[in-house]
DNA sequence: CATTCATTTCAGTATTGACTGAAATGAATG
DNA sequence: CATTCATTTCAGTCAATACTGAAATGAATG
């Protein structure tokens, strides 16, 4: 398959950006051609059109099953398998927020979980502790908040983030009721770090 | 500085999580020792507690000032400098949303405009092109949700966060008002790709 | 303005991770 | 059950990135 001018620059972006999200080129490469062809496409034809080793795209075909990112989709008269994507780029959205959950907010949250509940050592600093403590307490709120997120059709998701902020109107006095504790977001020492470019 | 086991079962664990980020591993664990000192450290101080070269923590420390998220703080009666990062961890959250949408989302967005602009060869595959409209809708509205968020104080973005899905009571019938078009999430072909794990 | 202490730079090295090609495995067909 | 076509595996190579140590630069002190 030959890309036109504006296929290849999308494919070839969505790979230089796949690098800074801890995937790498080839399976973003891939993952946008599927994505712009918007039709399956055989393990031949990917390697043909990106120009890398037929078992590179192998290998990356399954790093994109495991991502549940593609699925094949058997095409009659035709033995060899054809993989596709979503088409919906929402859909896609949702499946990367919970595999990046699962992959790596849960097991933070684990370990800073571990980190609390040897207490002992803790004492010798509880500053130190608070500041786990609260970054626990972040943590598992984004983790929650993207749970309740991703289960929401597409449709929906978009219309909660297109009305963003606003938002903050029904929250004015609305508690940090759930979890109780650790909400002061404390400011220990400094008193703030980042600038502000927006 | 010797690290108690939890400090350093923290260090270790953020350095590894940086890698997945997009930050390398010194670098993460410099932020991370920094935060969970809640104090002032020079560079010596810090080379001895991660055992990493001189250089490199120089390096790391110019890094963290490029994403802000740390600061100088000289010590009097020593003029070595310190450096310190926010206590605060919504505040940290609320600088690396900033500077991860102003170096990945802002110059995506603006190469699928760029997409959608060259308009002649896009009519080569119209449903290729309103994938590319619709991911830059999505897009957009992340960013736009994003630059929403981080304006709010730390407090009130958790209050955000922790309402979570119930916000999507009151969206009900609120439209997809703002910028019109692209709404529908077409499912072109494929009706759905991902699992469902939660 | 020389000395001392601190920081940065940078060329070279090491480490990590991506990619290739050949060989092995698997799966359909006659 | 042999042949053909497709896919996967894996050891080796290559490329990118992180890291080091030595040398250069900068900044304060007497």
């Amino acid at each position: 398959m030959e890309l036109n001018p504006v296929a290849k620059k999308f494919v070839l972006h969505w790979g230089e950006m796949g690098s800074t999200w801890g995937v790498n080129r080839t399976v973003a490469q891939i993952h946008a051609l599927l994505f712009i062809a918007g039709r399956p496409m055989n393990a031949e034809e990917i390697t043909e059109t990106l120009d890398v080793a037929r078992s590179n795209v192998s290998m990356s075909l399954k790093e994109l099953s495991n991502w549940n990112l593609i699925r094949t989709a058997p095409l009659i008269g035709d033995r060899r398998d054809h993989f596709e994507t979503s088409a919906d780029v929402w859909e896609l959205f949702r499946t990367v927020v919970r595999e990046r959950k699962a992959r790596e907010f849960d097991p933070t949250i684990e370990v800073l979980r571990e980190c609390l509940r040897s207490g002992e050592i803790a004492k010798e600093d509880a500053a130190a502790q608070l500041r786990i403590k609260e970054t626990l307490a972040l943590m598992e709120a984004l983790s929650s908040w993207a749970s309740e997120m991703i289960r929401l059709e597409p449709e929906t998701m978009m219309k909660v983030i297109k009305m963003g902020a606003k938002v903050q109107n029904f929250v004015r006095g609305s508690s940090s009721g759930s979890g109780g504790g650790s909400t002061g977001a404390g400011s220990t020492s400094s008193a703030g770090v980042s600038s502000g470019s927006n």
